[in-house]
DNA sequence: TTCACTTTGTAAAAAAATTAACAAAAAATT
DNA sequence: AATTTTTTGTTAATTTTTTTACAAAGTGAA
């Protein structure tokens, strides 16, 4: 058992996944599972599983494994799932479009409450009963409604501005799309990077190595 | 100085990064730069940098640093960004479509040539120039364009067979924006997940520890 | 109830990743 | 030309992560 802070890097990196899991094998009507089975089912090995429950406290139990609806609140309690967490969206162009759409927020304690664009031709528009908002208003909106998290779906050369204009507005976490350092900046901001071009350029190293594998 | 496959993931999973700070080094006229200074920009140790890019050979020159166009292009090499590697997409949905339409997939050696959806009304419509095909003509557009590289913007649910009929025409490698595990059933697949609901627990795993820091 | 089996939680060992340290080499300065 | 400074490439030490091993505890069957 140990407190959050001491929580590494990989192991929190894991948790969704796990979270991912439990979903699917309570969907499946599955009750218990051993680290053994949850093992071949993940690709994880049974011992990082079982080090990993445990840095949390012990949920299983010698000889049955876990339960999977337990173990599966459990893990969303750990995530913060279960607490409502206020988000606005910055940018509606076509990567923000697609996350406000797609993203199922609610499932994760995310609520969207306001999307804010430069382009005043998408004032007004609407993506799932949220209309778009002209960016000039983040300040006032922040200021009356203190969001929890803000989505950046800009580009990098506008992000500065918008970041230190949340920052000051008490806006302390960031799901960033833009490719902008807010780390750099704000290091003791919660950032979570989406770096897509990043991802593409692995693929493109493993392909290029394909065959010496 | 390492083989490809003694490369760590770790190390790979740090390329990209290194890859954009020199472009945009190079796009502020900086001709060299030393490790520390790197170091400085990127948040990694200046060690770590000399580590990594010891990897591949010795790009540097004790005095005086490393040149910046010289090492962006050994990264580019690297990273396998100036081979050209054909790429088709699966799902023209929301995310799709902005995939489509924001990456810059020729910066990194990709050419996008057809994009399929199982929406009959999407079928001509085009992204990019590109038209929406049907998604029954996969097969034969791959037996006769032989793709590298396929992106799955597409449910899961529809994900297995779809994977079954590009492993089966030859595709190895694959952009998964899909919960779909390639690797569980094609273990020697080349997958790239990018998992945004993942990103997104794990922010908010964050935001519900913010305090403990 | 007893006994064999399963499976966890955890300590110890091993492996991997990161950081520190420094000799060697080149650059810059005097 | 000599000296100081900078900075790499690389080895060694440290830290972190993962894996192994196993006692303890519960399950389930005879």
């Amino acid at each position: 058992m140990k407190t959050a802070n001491e929580i590494s890097a990989s192991v929190i990196g894991r948790l969704p996944r796990y979270y991912r899991f439990l979903c699917e094998l309570q969907n499946e009507g599955i009750v218990r599972i051993s680290s053994g089975e949850l093992s071949k089912r993940m690709g994880f090995t049974a011992s990082q599983i079982r080090q990993d429950f445990n840095c949390f406290g012990g949920f299983g139990q010698q000889g049955y494994g876990y339960n999977v609806e337990q173990l599966k609140n459990e893990m969303a309690s750990i995530l913060g799932l279960n607490t409502l967490k206020q988000a606005i969206l910055i940018g509606a162009g076509n990567m923000g479009r697609a996350v406000a759409r797609q993203m199922n927020f609610a499932d994760m304690g995310f609520q969207l409450t306001a999307i804010f664009d430069c382009d005043k031709n998408l004032e007004g528009l609407k993506i799932k009963g949220i209309p778009i908002r002209s960016d000039t208003q983040i300040g006032d909106f922040c200021a009356a409604n203190r969001p929890d998290m803000a989505i950046l779906c800009l580009p990098q050369s506008r992000a500065p501005e918008v970041v230190d204009a949340l920052v000051l507005y008490g806006v302390e976490s960031f799901w960033n799309f833009s490719h902008y350092d807010i780390h750099a900046k704000y290091p003791g901001a919660n950032v979570e990077n989406v770096h897509l071009s990043d991802s593409l350029m692995t693929l493109s190293f493993k392909i290029k190595n394909r065959e010496s594998r």
